[in-house]
DNA sequence: ATTTTATTGACAACATATTGTCAATTGAAT
DNA sequence: ATTCAATTGACAATATGTTGTCAATAAAAT
């Protein structure tokens, strides 16, 4: 199989991929407009959520992972976060140095405050659209991100020492 | 309409918005792997790529427009590929300033070296799902990125001075 | 023709993301 | 118990994206 021509899956799948980066640079303007206001943004805001929606508090490491991005990237805001009184370190039984992360009350009014703000302009943005046109494209969606999640874990384990996420 | 929760659609789509986040990150991720042998980036090759798509030669401003994103980004790296023989920049007969950006014969040659890495490898990212389902993916995600951006240019008019993208 | 507005490249400051390294800690292997 | 690989937070360097400003140019309004 040469692989000079993209299949038909492949062609579709293509105009997919650039439009939802395309998509993702619009959610990601309209996020920062959405919460700026309280004095949050869209990584911030995505960060929040992530420990919101935990059904345990958890370690900067494990929300990272969760999310599909560096460490580092979470560290650095979550520090900020903490300077800023949004959320707190609790210390961990099983573990000294992953110290699990947890909103502080201030942090859960702001979470609420943005879900307030994002409601009405979620329901504005998906009117009209139909709930199985929506299932069916976050089905598409969450395929093609578990196959390339299968796919990093087996590349990862092939070559590089270095823990979970570098 | 008080807005206290979500409609049926609004329920999904807050979904898919979370799931385009992460495939867009997995993505980005993926592309980075697949073309860093080339000396190129997820960013680079991006811009590469509506360079080579575009019908005639374009500013950069052009370009960030059709993309979605900010000017002053496409420029950074548009003159970074300038400076690497990527990409040239044409005069341009309607505009002193807003010069034309057209890929050098090396950045042909990088192009369609990218694109044989990326046809084997959505092939097989794609393999086995449905193209129905594909298209209607493609469709709502168009549809909603569509929306963001007449909702953009609407707050966008009504408010600051300054140009198209900032 | 003159004035006003919009577009554009340049520059700078900052926010975010990626990559690599290090030491402390944990857990598995022996 | 000791050794070794993996996980984790810290730090740094770099790449990318965002925001604001400025002057030059172009287009529109008058």
């Amino acid at each position: 199989m040469p692989d000079e021509q993209r299949t038909k899956a492949g062609e579709a799948v293509t105009a997919l991929i650039l439009d939802v980066f395309r998509l993702n640079g619009r959610l990601q303007l309209a996020g920062d407009r959405l919460v700026s206001e309280l004095g949050l943004t869209s990584a911030r805001w995505q960060i929040l959520g992530a420990i919101a929606y935990s059904d345990r508090p958890e370690s900067v490491a494990c929300h990272a992972r969760t999310m599909g991005v560096h460490r580092q990237g979470i560290q650095r805001i979550v520090n900020e976060l903490k300077r800023e009184g949004i959320v707190e370190l609790q210390p961990n039984p099983h573990h000294k140095r992953a110290h699990l992360v947890v909103l502080t009350q201030k942090g859960q009014e702001l979470y609420e405050a943005a879900i307030a703000r994002q409601i009405p302009w979620v329901n504005e943005l998906s009117e009209g659209l139909s709930p199985d046109d929506i299932a069916t494209a976050q089905n598409v969606v969450d395929r093609l991100k578990a196959r390339l999640e299968e796919a990093s874990m087996r590349q990862d384990q092939s070559s590089p020492p270095e823990g979970s996420m570098n």
